[in-house]
RNA sequence: GGGGGCGUAGCUCAGUUGGUUAGAGCGCCGGCCUGUCACGCCGGAGGUCGCGGGUUCGAGUCCCGUCGCUCCCGCCA
């Protein structure tokens, strides 16, 4: 790293300091990481934004400064001139960087002072995260989060990088915009000017970014954040950043080739080791079928197979019933598992919430019979049927599930997952998996609210035939990393008449589709090219790459689970004028 | 909205079957120390056991409620 300019404190980085510039003077300006103070002599570890060095202080070559280093404490932060030296042989540390060389000090300022820290800014301890996120600016001083933000940083750099090379644009879109209610709970801000009114935040640029290509821009992209006023979990925030983008006269090929460099950019930038595109592609119901999930982890196998011929004739209601209804029998290969009971029942308990009626486990004997609640039920070809999909052998572990399509997939889909930590299927090394899947359907019936809605959103290029829209597919793409969804996009409708088509499709009448979205539409009329584009999760993609848990490890000032803000205090009430500025007056006191 | 986990010193934690004055390491304060780098040695301070109620001769420990943090389901076009 180059030192910086010099300033009126400082001259050089600590972490920059090596044996070549032993006998150069230097100014260093950092806080005290600790103080070993011997009576007669001083160390100091300076640390600043690139790492450590060490300082020392004789008394008797710099007794003013020796005096001042007594009364160093932890965090308090100083500039000090001295000289690099090289340390003598036996005295390196190589734990440090710059552990061949010290500082010996000559004159030191303490620039300010620091109460003990209420907990150490080093990573020896698993502090609790309400104390670390009321007492953040302290928190982001530890080694761990100074990595976290510089891998957030070169991700949007990275991606930056890569889009500015190929002659995109980058343009800002408005945050106070206009609620248009049919994903996520928007957020509102009332507006003064027009008492009643609302702005509502936006949950994505996703309009904005069609306008832009409706005006010809061709290639845009923005680092966005986004709001959605839904509850929080360990990868969603209510305000949250993505990589936006939007291209006209493309394809879904082109986007994905593009992402596909983008993300290599991003991945070779943060030295991760994410397998070189082009990525595999899934169609949703390959996907659903063979992992149970739409966004897959092929980390590890155990695929899911239909056993559906295998049990063309069965007898067993279960699996006859499922058959005879348009749902299917499907099941998987645990390996030679050797789970006790307990843990079977709290597979039965998972498939069960994911809507599984139960789950049928069998463990195959030494002469390919079953040791299993349904083994009777069950002819001998069909257990042998069932045995050969699956490749189950004796010793292995069958599980199985009839029902509905998605339901059975879901269900397998969540115990595949469960198998993967419980039989520590991804080993010490497991590598990195990435995988698009396409061809989601276009629509879903809501029976609660007596319609279709848009699986992805309403602005998605449907395949298919409008007029029966349980059938379409639409030109959607998602993006999973190890079994998270890391992005998602799709060609978008660039006409006005199917744009007003599946606004009526999903329920949306003429005269509401044109209050709300009129703009859209209009637009359209205009001349549309046709266009796509795809969205990032920026926090997502970070956390991954830095291998961290949850978001909130990669965003300086996140919110706490219940939304609130620790360091702030906010959301926090208002004074009466302010809402009453605002024609606004709650309706009952803070219930506290 | 629902379910699970956690809450003891500034921090990380231990605390047995409900039983004497609630402990340890780190940090903090004072003293000593000229080659340490998690410096060392000696001494000291520091507690609303999240909060409220209950059971009991006696509650950090058991019960009920509540608050905070967190994970999951719902929700997230």
């Amino acid at each position: 790293m180059r030192p910086p300019r010099a300033n009126r404190y400082r001259s050089a980085w600590a972490g920059s300091l090596d044996a070549a510039r032993a006998g150069e003077e230097v100014r260093l300006a950092g806080w005290v990481n600790r103080r070993r103070d011997h009576g007669g002599l001083i160390f100091v570890d300076l640390r600043d934004r690139t790492g450590l060095v060490q300082l020392v202080l004789h008394p008797e070559t710099a007794p003013a400064a020796f005096a001042a280093a007594e009364a160093l404490r932890a965090e308090h932060v100083v500039s000090v001139t001295g000289e690099v030296v090289g340390r003598e042989t036996g005295k390196e540390n190589p734990a440090l960087v710059t552990g061949e060389i010290e500082v010996a000090v000559s004159a030191l300022e303490l620039l300010a002072a620091a109460e003990p820290p209420p907990f150490p800014i080093d990573d020896s301890a698993e502090v609790d995260e309400a104390l670390r996120l009321r007492e953040r600016p302290l928190d982001l001083r530890r080694p761990s989060m100074q990595e976290s933000l510089r891998v957030r940083s070169a991700v949007s750099r990275a991606m930056r990088d890569a889009l500015y090379a190929r002659d995109f644009l980058e343009i800002e879109t408005p945050i106070l915009t206009r609620s248009t209610p049919e994903g996520a709970r928007d957020y509102l801000v009332p507006a003064r000017t027009d008492p009643g009114a609302f702005y509502a935040l936006p949950q994505s640029p996703q309009l904005f970014k069609q306008l832009l290509m409706v005006a010809g821009y061709e290639r845009y992209f923005q680092i966005a954040r986004c709001f959605r006023d839904e509850d929080l979990r360990a990868d969603r925030q209510p305000e949250f950043t993505q990589l936006d983008v939007e291209m006209s006269f493309v394809t879904e090929d082109d986007v994905i080739e593009l992402m596909e460099a983008v993300m290599a950019a991003v991945f070779a930038a943060t030295a991760f080791p994410a397998p070189a595109p082009p990525w595999p592609r899934l169609t949703f119901a390959e996907a659903m079928a063979r992992y149970g999930s739409d966004k897959p982890d092929l980390r590890f196998g155990l695929e899911i197979a239909d056993l559906g011929a295998a049990l063309a004739g069965s007898e067993f209601k279960v699996f006859s019933g499922a058959l005879a209804s348009d749902g299917v029998v499907r099941g998987l290969n645990a390996g030679a598992a050797g789970l006790p009971r307990s843990a079977l029942d709290e597979l039965t308990e998972l498939a069960k919430g994911h809507g599984a009626k139960g789950l049928v486990w069998a463990e195959v004997q030494e002469d390919g019979s079953w040791r299993s609640p349904v083994a009777k039920f069950l002819s001998t070809e069909e257990i042998a049927g069932v045995g050969e999909t699956l490749g189950a052998g004796p010793g292995d572990l069958v599980l199985i599930v009839a029902n509905a399509p998605l339901v059975a997939g879901e269900a397998l889909g969540a115990v595949r997952l469960s198998l993967r930590d419980r039989l520590g299927l991804l080993g010490p090394e497991p590598g990195h998996s990435l995988v698009w899947v396409t061809d989601f359907p276009a629509f879903a019936w809501d029976a609660e609210a007596g319609r279709f809605t848009a699986i992805h959103h309403p602005f998605t290029a449907p395949t298919g035939d409008l007029d029966d829209p349980g059938s379409c597919l639409s030109r959607a793409y998602d993006l999973a990393l190890d079994g998270s969804e890391i992005g998602g996009g799709s060609i978008r409708i660039s006409t006005p008449e199917v744009q007003a088509k599946v606004f009526e499709v999903i329920g949306l009448g003429a005269e509401e589709a044109e209050r709300r979205f009129g703009f859209l539409l209009h637009a359209l009329r205009y001349g549309a090219p046709p266009h796509g584009g795809i969205a990032m999760g920026l926090d997502r993609i970070a956390a991954l790459v830095a291998g961290r848990e949850n978001i909130r490890e990669v965003i300086a000032f996140p919110k706490a689970a219940s939304g609130a803000d620790p360091l702030t205090g906010a959301p926090a009430p208002v004074d009466d004028s302010q809402l009453r500025e605002l024609g606004l007056r709650a309706l009952a006191p803070r219930p506290d």
